[in-house]
DNA sequence: TCTGGGGTCCTAGGACCC
DNA sequence: TCTGGGGTCCTAGGACCC
């Protein structure tokens, strides 16, 4: 039986689910059909572009361009703040209605995911194809993109063909015509640093990637020439999966200003794991590996991870080692932003005691174990540690609202 | 107050073992 | 006097994605 993957994209996410939001609150204006981006608060410093509607895109706005840039080309553009919930609740929405034409729906992120047709053939599958982008306009007033192939990378290139409001086709047949003359790097993993590696060679389209020499693709980029020389032929053998497993979890922040002292570090290194170990439970998951990252007012990274004698999933544990390396690391620099990450996650084990495991961290596990339950029912904020009870810092940092979050897949 | 935050995967180089 | 080489594990950093 062959298959059919069909990739589902909502056409600049962020705005359509705002001004979707809008007209059913009876509002006028539509955000799409004029310069309009979604972007963060200057003032806080997350001043960059998320989303761009396309009459901004036609004034040559990118997503992740400042605001400053971004309103140097287009003076009267309108720019709206997130809202992360809306957007969640959104992607959800949307996913449970996909879901009514196949169980097979793969999240690759907020705004994208695949879905899969094993009894089906192509004329059917484009029909169908028409009839969910319409279906979706329909019964949610936004458009989506619906790209349809045999495989996830195919169907992927094809919703990326022409937007918004579009239905395409990217069988293994058609790439010649429809894949080899784009510009390399529109090939998805083809990014900023491999599109000038491979311009310097003379490759311009994802057809002449296609027709260089294999041998010379991957003795110049190794492992990833040969992915994206199998991309450029169409070639994808990665699999169906409706629920990838997670393989590591992390907050990161930009403060609102330079931190120059350890002692805000640490408290705001505190609210971070708050978040990333409230979530790593959530997952019912343990990590062994802890890491932290500096970001310096000069836009220098630097990052430093340990791995634990023990799979641990307690704030305190974690939060210890986070002080441990942040200290380790730091160079006084003044910070502008700080992250942690948690890896090597296995999922929790029924408790079994382990030898270096103290009492104290025991007893912690319970408190982590009625926090969240507390958190869970009562909101993320309605218990929170002395130390931010009279301080300018929040309690828990980073993330998205806590609930079922957009896996991101950088391969597919 | 120009430059966010969530991820995955890969590589190079050092430590260590036989 | 010389100075191996394979393997594994770990860490730091970088490329890429949305």
């Amino acid at each position: 039986m062959v298959e059919i993957i069909m990739h589902v994209d909502v056409n600049s996410a962020f705005l359509s689910w705002t001004y979707a939001y809008e007209k059913q609150m009876g509002l006028e204006r539509n955000l799409l059909n004029i310069p309009s981006v979604i972007g963060g608060s200057e003032k806080n410093r997350h001043g960059i572009v998320l989303a761009r509607s396309i009459p901004a895109k036609k004034h040559k706005i990118q997503t992740g361009m400042s605001l400053m840039e971004a309103r140097q080309l287009c003076p009267n553009l309108l720019i709206l703040h997130p809202n992360y919930k809306l957007y969640v609740k959104a992607s959800k929405s949307l996913r449970d209605y996909l879901k009514t034409y196949t169980p097979d729906v793969e999240v690759f992120s907020i705004d994208e995911c695949f879905l899969r047709f094993t009894d089906i053939n192509r004329q059917e599958a484009v029909e169908l194809g028409h009839k969910i982008k319409d279906r979706v306009k329909e019964k949610f007033g936004y458009t989506i993109n619906v790209g349809i192939s045999e495989n996830k990378l195919l169907a992927k290139q094809a919703g990326d063909l022409e937007k918004p409001n579009k239905c395409h086709t990217m069988f293994m047949d058609e790439i010649k015509e429809k894949l080899w003359v784009l510009p390399v790097e529109e090939l998805f993993m083809v990014g900023r640093k491999t599109k000038s590696k491979l311009k310097s060679w003379g490759i311009y389209t994802i057809g002449d990637l296609a027709n260089t020499d294999y041998k010379f693709i991957l003795t110049m980029l190794k492992s990833h020439g040969r992915l994206i020389y199998n991309y450029a032929w169409g070639r994808d053998d990665s699999t169906f999966k409706e629920r990838p497993p997670m393989k590591s979890v992390g907050n990161s922040s930009t403060l609102k200003f330079d931190v120059r002292d350890r002692e805000t570090a640490h408290i705001i290194l505190l609210s971070l794991t708050e978040m990333t170990a409230w979530r790593l439970r959530e997952e019912k998951m343990s990590c062994q590996v802890v890491s932290v990252s500096i970001k310096d007012k000069y836009f220098g990274y630097k990052s430093r991870q340990r791995k634990l004698m023990y799979f641990t999933d307690c704030t305190r544990d974690i939060y210890i080692n986070v002080c441990k390396l942040f200290d380790e690391l730091w160079d006084e620099k003044p910070i502008r932003a700080l992250g942690i990450s948690l890896s090597n996650l296995e999922f929790s084990k029924s408790k079994q005691i382990n030898i270096f495991q103290d009492e104290l961290s025991l007893k912690n596990e319970t408190l982590d174990k009625t926090v969240d339950k507390i958190r869970n029912k009562y909101g993320a904020e309605s218990i929170i540690r002395g130390v931010f009870a009279n301080s300018p810092f929040k309690p828990l940092l980073g993330g998205y609202p806590h609930d079922e979050y957009p896996d991101m897949r950088s391969i597919l």
